[in-house]
DNA sequence: GGTAAGATCAGC
DNA sequence: CTGATCTTACCA
């Protein structure tokens, strides 16, 4: 695996983004994390994930619930995988999925209390190409990032992103506002791939956004899933 | 020690 | 629908 995420871009790539775009937009504050992850959850929904040259804006989230959420990788305690989750708000975990993809979450609430958010699905905004040679499979660039495998891939998080503090953004990877606010009726529902706790509606889209996740999508249309 | 299941994705 | 292929939980 190549390894570009040897230059960290840091707080200085906004500039640089901004230069292009026109918007400078403000790295999210280590409160707006410390709150449920079912709070923190849809207000993501619009913001925008930074990773190095590349962003994108965050169009489908799942919350988990730690101890008390069956489904959550926290549900049985802390393990050498997951203790991140257990840590700081603001910080990322990020597992490994399948034996195959990396998945990013961003941890919520208290220390101690295990919550996060699980990001599912982005729609890319500055550096595409970068996304695109590291996604040689997707076909079209809304399949860049539309899943939380491929978003992970696209933005070159992996292991090594895992406890990286989004707030103080030392590893050029962090959330910023850039005034785009959050759909005033998201989308809701349950949480896809899970075999427990199917009935609770823990997650969260932009309506009618293409780059929803296919899984997402799939449900969103009402076609049977997993049951 | 073995085995099954899993917060997924791509290719058939 | 299936294979890929790593981590954890649980059972013997």
């Amino acid at each position: 695996m190549s390894d570009a995420f040897s230059k960290p871009a840091g707080p200085r790539a906004t500039v640089a983004r901004g230069k292009e775009t026109g918007v400078v937009g403000r790295r999210l504050e280590r409160g707006f994390f410390g709150r449920d992850s079912r709070e923190v959850a849809p207000e993501l929904l619009g913001k925008l994930l930074v990773s190095g040259r590349c962003s994108g804006r965050i169009v489908e989230v799942e919350a988990y619930c730690g101890e008390e959420d069956p489904a959550s990788h926290a549900y049985r305690g802390m393990t050498p995988r997951n203790a991140t989750m257990f840590g700081r708000a603001g910080f990322l975990y990020v597992y490994f999925s399948y034996g195959v993809h990396w998945c990013a979450n961003i941890v919520c609430g208290q220390e101690g209390v295990a919550s996060a958010v699980l990001l599912r699905s982005l729609a890319p905004v500055a550096g595409v190409e970068e996304m695109r040679s590291r996604r040689a499979t997707a076909r079209r660039d809304r399949d860049l990032c539309n899943g939380p495998g491929k978003l992970c891939q696209a933005l070159a998080i992996t292991g090594r992103q895992d406890g990286a503090d989004l707030v103080e953004a030392r590893n050029g990877i962090w959330i910023e506002d850039d005034g785009e606010a959050p759909p005033a009726t998201p989308g809701v529902g349950p949480r896809i791939g899970i075999s427990s706790a199917r009935s609770e509606p823990w997650r969260w889209w932009v309506p009618g956004d293409q780059h929803v996740s296919a899984g997402g999508a799939r449900a969103a249309t009402g076609a049977r899933g997993r049951q």
